[in-house]
DNA sequence: ATCTTCCATATGTGATCACAGATGAAATTC
DNA sequence: GAATTTCATCTGTGATCACATATGGAAGAT
């Protein structure tokens, strides 16, 4: 029974919708304050309610999405919650993930993340958008599953999912060219901190990269806001809790 | 209306399962290893299995529980991660936690963590480990409260509940006294670092405090690991995974 | 014209049911 | 007697139902 069948996924449809919108809110595919529906998004992904509600909840307990007094779930927004408080709490926690890379550091890693690095600044030169999120990131995370550590991989991510409908926004930004031609430059100065094992450096590198780039977004974003508002807000109601049921 | 009936509990029932279950783990009331089943949980809390399966989902994103291949769901246990990973990543957050405390001290605040920790000081010389425990606790959070970060505080509440188990084990260690006198000087450190201001000396000494705390725990776990085993694992089945149903 | 009230529909939450796989002891085979 | 098989029971997962509340437009009142 050896080569005749393949391997078929065993994993439970909770799971596979949660990895599914995992992914969509990674990739900027839902707009920042965006309103999610259980049924509507049974509807779509071809399956019934319930792995639907458990897969929100566990995004909602990883902050990715928010629960309204209302008890309706949206995609995090832009504003309600401390941008700069998470932008200090990124600088600390990749910056200690960056210097672990820096120690363990090997010819092979800094090679590769220079390889990463060009492509990054390739698209950056032909103005290729979503060719610069995914080369930023790919930079970003190289870096830190080089630190070795899964439980610190796992914060980290979960710190990423929260910034990703951010992509959406910054995807339609205008001038992202030259904030990440920048960004390419300090990356530039990373790999050669981790090539001399120099943990503080390559820690203060990262720490500058993320600051640099979130200062740049708060501008951009409040031009952007002012333009086009992005999800109005539901009626009034922004108090009131519900009932509870039996 | 008004003073004739008072306001009544608004939250879901998932919402109250789930801090009564994160309470428990925070408190110790479980065991590292011990298996969580749906519908005993459902009939010891006198709820429908509902609730509870979406707050063990919770529980689970949050490494508090961990799900084995057959899906059966554990408390986590002490062994079948890497400690030592989780305390670095702990000396690390909860450090910038305290640094972020020391630069907003008060006089006031400090004279609280004083009071605090003579209170945890009291309980270790009449030898009383619930009083340790909580006393301990009670310091730390005082001073990560005082960091004035909502997000920070999540992230550090949500590594304490995966070490909440270990509390369970604690209680019953003898010995635990000494190691805890010792942690008491150090807070006292701490809070006179805080008291200059010096935020590099007092995150130096809480990282002090986690290690300390941790290389004798691994030590006398240990001990208590051999002499008697907690949870016996399930029978061979650790591999294999389940089908996916329709 | 503006504000309020009413109502059909949409939505989240909890209960119950159905079912495949897991479990562990009893029965069976060698 | 030891290893294997069988079977009743337990457990997690997904579907469906029931129901209270939310929503937003239409009808009505001021």
């Amino acid at each position: 029974m050896d080569g005749r069948v393949r391997q078929i996924d065993l994993t439970t449809m909770q799971e596979r919708v949660y990895q599914e919108l995992r992914n969509a809110l990674y990739q900027g595919r839902f707009m920042p304050g965006e309103v999610l529906t259980i049924r509507s998004l049974a509807a779509a992904l071809g399956t019934s309610p319930m792995p639907v509600r458990e897969a929100i909840q566990r995004l909602v307990t990883e902050n990715a999405l928010t629960q309204l007094p209302n008890r309706t779930t949206r995609v995090v927004s832009l504003t309600d919650e401390n941008h700069d408080e998470w932008i200090r709490i990124r600088t600390e926690v990749e910056g200690y993930a960056t210097a672990r890379a820096a120690q363990r550091a090997t010819p092979e890693l800094c090679a590769e993340l220079r390889r990463i690095n060009d492509g990054f600044r390739k698209a950056v030169e032909r103005d290729d958008a979503s060719g610069m999120l995914e080369g930023n990131q790919h930079f970003h995370f190289t870096i830190y599953r080089a630190a070795e550590s899964e439980e610190l991989l796992k914060i980290i991510e979960s710190l990423w999912l929260r910034f990703g409908p951010i992509l959406a926004f910054i995807r339609e930004l205008k001038g992202s060219g030259e904030m990440f031609g920048r960004a390419a430059e300090v990356h530039e100065r990373i790999v050669a901190a981790m090539e001399r094992r120099n943990a503080a450096a390559a820690r203060h590198g990262m720490a500058l990269d993320i600051r640099a780039a979130a200062s740049w977004f708060r501008r951009h974003h409040l031009n952007a806001q002012r333009a086009e508002p992005v999800a109005p807000r539901p009626r009034g109601i922004e108090e009131l809790p519900r009932r509870s049921r039996g």
